[in-house]
DNA sequence: TAAAATCTCGGTAACGTACACATATAATTT
DNA sequence: AAATTATATGTGTACGTTACCGAGATTTTA
């Protein structure tokens, strides 16, 4: 087939007899068009395989699109939340001629209160799309009920709530992520070995998504029938006091072999390591940051399995922009890579 | 600082007492422009940060612009090659609607002489960016000799030749992916083991690159302290049936724990395996395409390391595009990031 | 010193689409 | 039958930039 050069409204409105307006209004189904005509224009636009000029049609449509993104600040416990906002601010910059603009929302991870009073503000702009991490599910399945009635299409990064009508959720699969991370682990351990899951969050909604990790790295030993025994902790304060004494105690009680901890703060337990001088016992995280690579680049910490944080909101953004600029068919569910990061490879790594 | 909107030619032109035609020619810097009126618009211009329209600009230019890309064809012996067309055509996608269009020209990856045909044929076309894998060195730089010449910005995937002026180079660090690989390997082999690498390639520029890999392979142990025994083969028959036989010598010969395939042949050894029924040797291969993810499904391979081949071809087009429509400053080197593939994570990997 | 050449610069028609407004025809009401 | 309303279609301008054409002003040439 031919690649003929592309068509305009000109041409079409050409062959059809009609004027471009007349043509613009069938392409935006827009009323006052009689039947017959917009059935004859419709047949041409199918038959040339009319594409819009995105150019011209941005260009001339003045109205600039705005899109809300809103998730977690970053907190001085973890740095995790810079890395989506990257993501958001790089996608930024592609579609900023397209007259894309994106406001920024942020709240506390450890408080709802402050998700609900930002999410109004949200509301009250009035996007044309918006991205949000629906840490508090609750919460989240509230606020997205009032996208729905308000047809503003939204999709979810970071974590998935499952059945509402987000547009697209961009960000892992947790349950594959532990079933991935089961198998790294796996390489490292015999029989009768014994490792340390962690989930370390002070918030009940949180834990939800850790679980679903932990449920796949259980269900890996599980489906290969390997006899290791799995020391499980749940981590409430966050702090690092805390965190040590519930570690003293855990390895007091078991011969631990290899630590797994199922978020970013990975780096609170090499800490202890290093504190405690433990050196035989490996050790697994979670996350591209600055605290966890330089217990990487020292050892303590022997892998961390990373999702892509800066990718899942650039992609987010992408899905809004393709969806509503370019009236796009998107994918609903976008999972990440499982990305390995060692001492070696983190320097090359993309978030 | 205040986000204002952005301004335009019309605005700057009006702010300097001049016409917009003015602004134009030194936006462009054209002749005939006085050099008082150049250097007052150019003031206005960065005091005000003017950001050209790219919509606007594109739109206006009817010319359209011609890139080019020179790669091998996809071979049977390994379909490596379709992921950077997949890349290239992503790109092509993405940037289609600023008037970018983009020929590609196909060589074999075992013949020189095709590539010069191929490139000649590109030097014909006269593209304004051109997109190439300098698999033959010596021919790679007698042909962007030519390129630097017509003044043709060019960017090199896959590999690098180094002190060329290319706009850039995206693809893999080499070294660092064999002194990754090592690292590796590292994990699961002990002081006496013995480590096989294997080249094959038929092509002798090509082995120079692999060696690269193998250099960094052989510093981390170096580098280490650790006494491993390395065996290292260079097959130059691709067939089957030559591999099988050195390889066969090789078992005879030698007591191997691992072996490591420095390219994506890694499946003809995976074969070998199966057919030999070796079971307890442990097989790292690279690159994620179809004949290697069968035989890491089924645990004949291990590991795949990767270099995100589609990935490489997109940010090269993006960085033509983005130095030839967007007049930015593109970074020189890209280094891929440098993905562990095993049978749990590989579902989600995006090359 | 007139004519030619050159050097600056302004005016303006495109590019393909969106949309407000105008117009023409048909259907309905008074 | 005239007036009103609804329906169908066309006209024209704008979006921000490019690039061509040509007008004055200035300098060079004969």
């Amino acid at each position: 087939m031919k690649e003929k050069q592309p068509i305009g409204v000109k041409e079409i409105a050409r062959k059809a007899n009609v004027s471009i307006a007349t043509v613009d209004r069938v392409l935006h189904n827009r009323p006052g068009v009689s039947a017959s005509t917009k059935k004859k224009i419709e047949g041409l636009i199918k038959q040339y395989n009319y594409q819009p000029n995105i150019l011209a049609r941005r260009l001339a449509s003045k109205k600039i699109l705005r899109f809300a993104a809103l998730i977690p600040f970053t907190s001085k416990e973890t740095d995790y939340w810079l890395l989506p906002l990257e993501g958001i601010e790089e996608a930024e910059e592609m579609i900023k001629p397209f007259g894309v603009t994106i406001e920024k929302y942020f709240f506390d991870q450890n408080k709802e209160d402050t998700f609900i009073t930002q999410a109004k503000k949200v509301i009250k702009s009035s996007p044309d799309g918006i991205l949000l991490a629906p840490i508090f599910v609750k919460e989240s399945e509230k606020i997205v009920a009032k996208f729905d009635q308000l047809k503003i299409p939204y999709v979810f990064i970071n974590s998935d709530i499952p059945d509402l009508k987000n547009l697209a959720y961009c960000g892992p699969n947790l349950y594959s992520n532990g079933y991935m991370g089961a198998h790294l682990v796996d390489f490292f351990v015999e029989d009768n070995d014994t490792v340390l899951i962690i989930n370390i969050s002070a918030q009940a909604d949180n834990l939800y998504y850790l679980f679903k990790k932990e449920e796949g790295f259980r269900d890996f030993f599980e489906k290969e029938g390997k006899k290791i025994n799995i020391v499980k902790a749940d981590i409430k304060k966050t702090d690092y006091i805390s965190i040590k004494k519930e570690l003293n105690a855990l390895f007091k009680k078991h011969p631990i072999n290899v630590v797994f901890v199922t978020n970013s703060r990975a780096f609170y337990v090499a800490r202890y390591f290093e504190e405690a001088g433990i050196k035989d016992t490996m050790l697994f995280g979670h996350e591209f940051i600055e605290k966890n690579i330089h217990y990487l680049e020292n050892k303590t910490i022997d892998f961390l399995i990373c999702q892509k944080p800066k990718d899942q909101a650039y992609q987010g953004i992408m899905a809004l922009y393709n969806s509503i600029v370019k009236d796009e068919v998107v994918e609903k569910n976008n999972y990440m890579s499982i990305d390995i990061i060692t001492k070696e490879n983190y320097k090359f790594y993309k978030n």
